[in-house]
DNA sequence: TAGAGACATTGATGTGGATCAAGTTCTTTC
DNA sequence: GAAAGAACTTGATCCACATCAATGTCTCTA
């Protein structure tokens, strides 16, 4: 991986790894057992980067505790938030499966412990159990989908709109409750959207005077009224 | 598939299908022709969709001859254009490894012939050839690729910089040659880049105001400097 | 080959949201 | 627990681009 950070790799508790995360979790005991004398784990403090773009390491990073954030750098050096990974998702299928050098960032937004597997380990798996394929293509074809959902909203929707579904979409996983918890900070959803923190903020300003949200904190939003706030 | 087209289902000559497409040309001939069975080819006319979203069809459809456009409608109906199929590609992903509804339109741009191939068709294919898998892995990994680099240049970089962009990749393909041919009229390529058609008019007409490129006809484009092209 | 409809260009105008700048509140950390 | 520094909010200004409208150009088709 990147050389730059020191790798504590500790081979206990794969089992969180391989039994946790949907690639794997459809085998039978023994199978995943056999799976788990594959993959290594590794952690990363807050901050450090599981890999940067340019970097050509192939192995396949399933994230096991804690949350990456992916992100790009534009020609022009700003960031782009792509998306957060949390448990059970992987990244690295660029340069794994194509050869190619990372095009994206992977840093830690917290304590973070990651498995993973190499090209060759992956390949002699994927051989072995073609369910393992499926899952993947399942994964990959629905991360195609997001993305090009994520785009097309770019384009054809007001700052506003992608702020209103961005938090509709916390709640939809959230769920039960109607309050979510931002879980990026300002200046990261505002990357993520497509937008800047400045504007973020007066926005969230306007829902809240629409009385579609109410802020009950900083990170905290209780949603008073979701289909209006589809509705913009 | 939708049942509002007519199917003209030709069962000679899916050998282009098998034998040009990337995720099948690498088996050998005998392969190839067990693989030809299980294929149905397809033709469609000029403005035919070969699905639609909402569409739960669940094959696997790889161009053979001509091109499909895939587009979005987002929630208030304005259309996104998402990518353009070329001979080789495939797509209705989504459907086939998720069971879920198509999120897309693809529509043919011109008459053209597709091979498709069902989720249990294909399903057999992969666990007998996990190469396969291989392939469309790659193919995936690299869709994500794209698409997120499409949805960073929307909040990173100008219009300006989009077109720009747009053009030098059309000429990386073509290359030989510094004029590359619009394979999109200029409402789609105004879509694609995520602008109107007036706003490439006029862009247009300042990248040759620069002297970066020379407009030959409404579709030819020279393209005089392509660094600067880059530098905008 | 004329005419209609689609597509492309150009101009005039308005605005959403970026940017810059100045506070304010929340977190670290020593 | 105080000081330093992030992160966040609010305000004032500006501009890139959308939108609307009019005209010009291409290309079917009858």
């Amino acid at each position: 991986m990147t050389e730059m950070n020191q790798k504590h790799t500790c081979n206990t508790s794969h089992k969180g790894c391989v039994s946790l995360v949907p690639i794997f979790n459809h085998l039978d005991t023994e199978q995943m057992n056999e799976v788990m004398e594959t993959v290594q784990s590794q952690s990363f403090k807050k901050g450090e980067l599981v890999y940067h773009a340019g970097d050509k390491s192939d192995v396949l990073t399933i994230v096991n505790k804690g949350s990456l954030r992916l992100y790009r750098l534009s020609e022009s050096g700003k960031e782009q938030l792509v998306r957060v990974l949390r448990p059970g998702e992987f990244t690295g299928e660029l340069a794994l499966f194509n050869e190619k050098v990372h095009e994206n960032y992977a840093e830690a937004m917290e304590a973070t412990s990651v498995c993973q597997i190499t090209r060759s380990q992956l390949q002699a798996l994927l051989v072995k159990y073609p369910s393992i394929s499926l899952k993947i293509l399942q994964e990959l074809s629905s991360r195609v989908d997001q993305t090009e959902q994520q785009a097309a909203r770019f384009t054809t929707e007001s700052t506003e709109q992608r702020l209103a579904s961005y938090l509709v979409e916390l709640l939809g996983s959230d769920s039960q409750s109607d309050i979510v918890t931002l879980p990026l900070t300002k200046k990261d959803l505002a990357s993520y959207i497509g937008t800047t923190p400045e504007t973020v903020s007066r926005k969230l300003k306007e829902l809240e005077e629409l009385n579609l949200i109410k802020r009950i904190s900083s990170s905290k939003i209780k949603i008073v009224d979701e289909d209006n706030l589809l509705f913009l």
